[in-house]
DNA sequence: ATGTTAATTGAAAATGATTATCATTACCAA
DNA sequence: TTGGTAATGATAATCATTTTCAATTAACAT
């Protein structure tokens, strides 16, 4: 089961950050690491209020921030809105997202590097950080189109 | 005058589209157009008001709406949030955003496809859409960080 | 120029997402 | 086991964005 031991890393960082491990942030790390696509925090709490129904929002929203502090989950834009959360692999991966259901993959971005020194060079900033995602049709969605 | 210029065209672009020119809608689209960095919907209205204080804030979401709609705008992407607006440049252009000052440059990005390809071949996904930017430093803050 | 008409406006209220408050609960080191 | 304290959930507060609606005004025909 590597989400377990994915789920379990997460706590013990949480844990050597100095947090506590609840019922709460188990299910909510649980929930967040193995998700396919990206969740926003609403479809999170539905998600983890199966599991326990007394669980609240609060919990979800104060969970999500120690996380993303952690850089253990990043947040996903989209044209229409950036309220979604997605766990985030190590190294430096960018999202490919399917729009139409929502699952979400990683890829590396070779060479990006050397546009960024382009660019650099081109407009005399210091180019420090980078956001990239890809938007598509994952092949399920792409069968159920074609049909 | 370029700016005016923009201005003219952008106006021209709602008037085709259907909309009247109203005094409102001159004075959120010269801002629009000449303005350097991306700007909140709270920047721009107070932009605005110095030129009308009557503007209401209202009028701009409903401006920045339609100013999207034909694809004149752009929201720009933030790790802390996504409110901000910027012009979009013709053809596929991506920003870069000084993290200090917020002063705001467009760039090709040359060569993505190729990257494109290849994640589409290695996922199997169909790439159609993707979004890029490049946080950093611009030169004067640069040199006001060394100083 | 003038009147007509429908789009546009701004004020106020409504909504929806996120954050702050606070008494209660429960983790965990001693 | 227990005590200190972080964490919790219910509620209220906040903030950005939308909706509603009566008054205004641009565009067009006359």
């Amino acid at each position: 089961m590597q989400n377990q031991t994915l789920a379990s890393q997460w706590l013990l960082s949480l844990q050597k950050s100095g947090c506590r491990i609840t019922s709460a942030r188990n299910i909510i790390v649980e929930e967040l690491t193995c998700a396919q696509r990206a969740l926003e925090p609403a479809d999170l709490y539905a998600l983890c209020r199966k599991k326990d129904p007394h669980l609240g929002l609060v919990t979800v929203y104060r969970t999500l921030e120690q996380l993303e502090s952690l850089g253990l989950i990043q947040r996903v834009h989209r044209s229409d809105g950036c309220h979604m959360i997605m766990r985030k692999n190590d190294g430096h991966e960018h999202l490919l997202i399917c729009t139409s259901c929502g699952k979400t993959v990683s890829f590396q971005g070779d060479h990006l590097e050397l546009l960024f020194d382009r660019v650099a060079l081109e407009t005399g900033f210091s180019v420090e950080d980078h956001m990239l995602q890809l938007f598509g049709l994952c092949p399920e969605c792409r069968a159920n189109a074609q049909e």
